[in-house]
RNA sequence: GUGGCUGUAGCUCAGUUGGUUAGAGCACUGGUUUGUGGUACCAGGGGUCGCGGGUUCGAGUCCCGUUAGCCACCCCA
């Protein structure tokens, strides 16, 4: 019987480990430069979790089962309920401002395509008990910061910017309710995968015979890119004495997080658009999506505030601001865009040995190497010269250390640059003293 | 959940109107090669032609079903 992986699953042979791992490097290197703390959480929690913050919906894409003690229960389809009930526990004795990432393994049952599978890698990264912008200029800053730290740049990817509470206001100034506000942001949310005529439709719901104009004012906000028409536009709006006040502030807010993003050095991959809602209602404030340029395919990273999401999970009420990235739609670009680099993994040095004894004589100075943390192959049979150094070429090694029976007896070993071909000799005593430089230097 | 396209060696593929024992390149193993590597030459291992059924004297090839992959829709935390 031969096995495969389940759909949606993949297999990581060392080359595409070796791949992922290379994005696994980039994102806990700079999440750590922004000084975000690692933490971890369970796999399979309570299926109730992701009910309570999702709605019941959500069941049909979960892997969910029931235990054996009775419990129901699923694989994790994102991190952020695991990292409200952690939060939420340790309530307000935590030192805020609270900056976490993890990196794990999420599942959703779902049917695979483009970018898109039932078991993924997302990078998290949150920040909790911080209501001001500067905490969502941060993430900003770090989400381009991760990828102009897997190589790519502005013209790759762009990151668009938009906000809910702008949104609240301008629907306030429609004359539309909270709930109703509700549903035209799922209508925007939708809006470029819809055919307009239907969009229209849905419209009319809440606006009735009016929604063919509504539209057209929604689109022209949609259009908006620059932020002095932004602001005019808010400011010029038709609100009540309380909600005007309310636009003023938050136009500063905007300010303010566009200053500190651009003194971040993200400005250039900043677009205003106001299109981007994202899906999920628990947003409350800046939401933001990293796509790349043209586009085309599915968003790198999405995330923004969600300011009453841990209280809902049963902790304190913390403002929390956070965004994932996830590995496919990543690997995809880097791949298309050529900036995964081919032989990642490669030996410090490879033994070459003239026979059994001098294979014996060698493995005492490569134990000894390795115990030192050098990364170092050795021979396990006999093999002649010629089959050795081909496969020490192919091994990627820097450096070969060949062992024949004329060297040992003169106490050496021969060094051979693999690259330059270049080659020198060295006291064997004198091997762990000299790596270090070796490896730096050259011969 | 719905639809379209595709399944021949680890990978990329060839395989004639249905006709003997299914092929190539790359990769892998060994050799030419007991003192010097990417080339070359020789040899070898590896296939239930995705799986099941049907038509036929005969199916990798035609038909039906099924499964997996890709792509799109639904959904997208």
């Amino acid at each position: 019987m031969q096995f495969e992986s389940l759909p949606g699953f993949r297999d990581f042979y060392p080359e595409t480990c070796a791949q992922r791992n290379h994005i696994f490097d980039h994102w806990r290197k700079v999440a750590q430069a922004f000084n975000f703390l690692e933490y971890d959480a369970p796999v399979l929690e309570p299926l109730e979790l992701y009910i309570e913050k999702s709605g019941k919906e959500i069941v049909g894409q979960l892997f969910n089962f029931e235990d054996r003690g009775g419990r129901t229960v699923a694989l994790r389809p994102e991190m952020t309920p695991s990292l409200a009930r952690l939060v939420g526990a340790k309530g307000n004795s935590l030192k805020r401002p609270i900056k976490w990432f993890n990196i794990g393994e999420n599942y959703r049952y779902e049917r695979p395509q483009k970018g898109r599978l039932r078991a993924f890698y997302q990078l998290n990264a949150d920040i909790f008990g911080e209501s001001g912008p500067a905490a969502d200029a941060e993430l900003i800053s770090m989400l381009t910061q991760l990828l102009l730290s897997l190589g790519l740049d502005s013209s790759d990817f762009m990151l668009r910017l938009s906000d809910r509470d702008l949104w609240l206001l301008i629907l306030a100034a429609e004359g539309l309710d909270e709930s109703s506000s509700a549903s035209v942001l799922a209508i925007i949310d939708k809006l470029d995968r819809t055919e307009r005529k239907k969009t229209v439709d849905k419209l009319a719901c809440v606006m009735g015979d009016s929604a063919e104009n509504f539209l057209g004012r929604i689109e022209d906000v949609i259009n908006i890119r620059d932020f002095d028409t932004l602001s005019n536009y808010i400011l010029n709006l038709p609100l009540e004495e309380g909600l005007e006040e309310k636009a003023k502030v938050r136009v500063d807010d905007w300010k303010q997080l566009l200053r500190l993003i651009e003194s971040a050095g993200a400005g250039e991959f900043i677009q205003i658009d106001l299109g981007i809602v994202r899906g999920l209602a628990y947003y409350t404030g800046f939401v933001f999506e990293a796509f790349e340029v043209n586009g085309e395919d599915r968003a790198l990273a999405g995330g923004g505030r969600y300011d009453s999401l841990v209280k809902k999970l049963g902790g304190p009420d913390m403002p929390a601001v956070g965004f994932a990235m996830g590995d496919v739609t990543v690997a995809n670009l880097l791949k298309t865009k050529s900036l995964i680099p081919k032989q990642i993994n490669r030996p410090d040095f490879i033994a070459i040995t003239g026979g059994t004894a001098e294979r014996n004589v060698a493995l005492s100075d490569v134990t000894q190497l390795r115990s030192l943390g050098f990364q170092v192959e050795y021979p396990l049979k006999d093999q002649g010269f010629g089959k050795q150094f081909k496969d020490a070429n192919q091994s990627g090694a820097r450096f070969a250390l060949i062992y024949g029976s004329e060297e040992i007896e003169r106490g050496v070993v021969k060094v051979r640059d693999l690259q330059s071909g270049q080659e020198g000799e060295i006291i064997r005593k004198n091997i762990l003293q000299l790596a270090p430089e070796l490896l730096l230097k050259g011969i």
